[in-house]
DNA sequence: CTCGGTGCAAACCCTTTGCAGTAAA
DNA sequence: TTTACTGCAAAGGGTTTGCACCGAG
């Protein structure tokens, strides 16, 4: 089963149509995996592949897309929403971001659980969590 | 030294005036602390005190107040600011949101230090970091 | 054929800025 | 008196929405 078939199953579920914007949306996300887009940037790559699409329609794929989690949908300090597409189900939403380039990674490890067990002992119950370090990024930090 | 002389002194320090303005904005914040509160949020608790107060001066004040490290300024995923009077230097910006009532709470411990270190090892500088659990609170998980 | 999707432009929300008048120091 | 600060209203940036037309199923 192909990404796009993995996809339009999900939209299908949900009655929704496959049309060749949402499409070009999807495989500009699937072009830049591990990136963080913002709705512009994502706008500026599907125009490149479809010039008449409108910054409606990305914001409102984009949109459907979070809600299916098929992307995340994280607001940053900048005060603009990005965008990236979901590797799989242990994604933990730990960001760096270089104070100095801008460039936004990832971090790998989950050392939250006990930290998140212990909230749940105070009488939390833990969804999520969100991580941001900022810093600067190993090459500019020279 | 009160409150408002260590304020004040940093307002010196920086050819900045007390105004009445700053001063209620500033009494706003010691009467919320620990809490997050908006533009708008800090906008309508200065107005009882001082009816005609602007809210372009309310941020402008609020960006001042963040420059000098005596308000912590956020974006939370609900996209805008929220601001929050600086109560020590351990501070360490791990916040609780309730998915339900929306509250926002503070988590005291540090157990990044580990993560942080690793980070460093990978060539990072880590300056500062931003933690965020999102589920239920007491209250609400019940 | 039907109904959801699209592009455009206008509306929206939060935040910032320009300006003429105001008040700290 | 001097210079920074204020309130207002307008502008700005990002996001959402209304509407008439369009196209996937």
């Amino acid at each position: 089963m192909t990404k796009e078939d993995v996809i339009s199953k999900k939209l299908e579920n949900n009655n929704y149509k496959l049309t060749q914007q949402r499409a070009t949306v999807l495989d500009v996300m699937y072009e830049n995996k591990g990136k963080h887009l913002s709705a512009e940037d994502v706008l500026l790559k599907s125009k490149q592949k479809m010039p008449n699409i409108g910054i409606a329609t990305v914001y409102r794929t984009l949109e459907r897309l979070a809600s299916l989690e098929v992307v995340y949908k994280t607001m940053f300090d900048e005060g603009k929403y990005r965008y990236e597409l979901c590797e799989d189900e242990n994604h933990q939403h730990h960001h760096i971001i270089c104070m100095d380039c801008g460039n936004i990674s990832e971090v790998e490890e989950d050392l939250l659980n006990n930290l998140e067990s212990h909230l749940e002992k105070k009488g939390y119950k833990i969804v999520d969590h969100d991580l941001k370090f900022y810093g600067y990024c190993p090459d500019c930090n020279k």
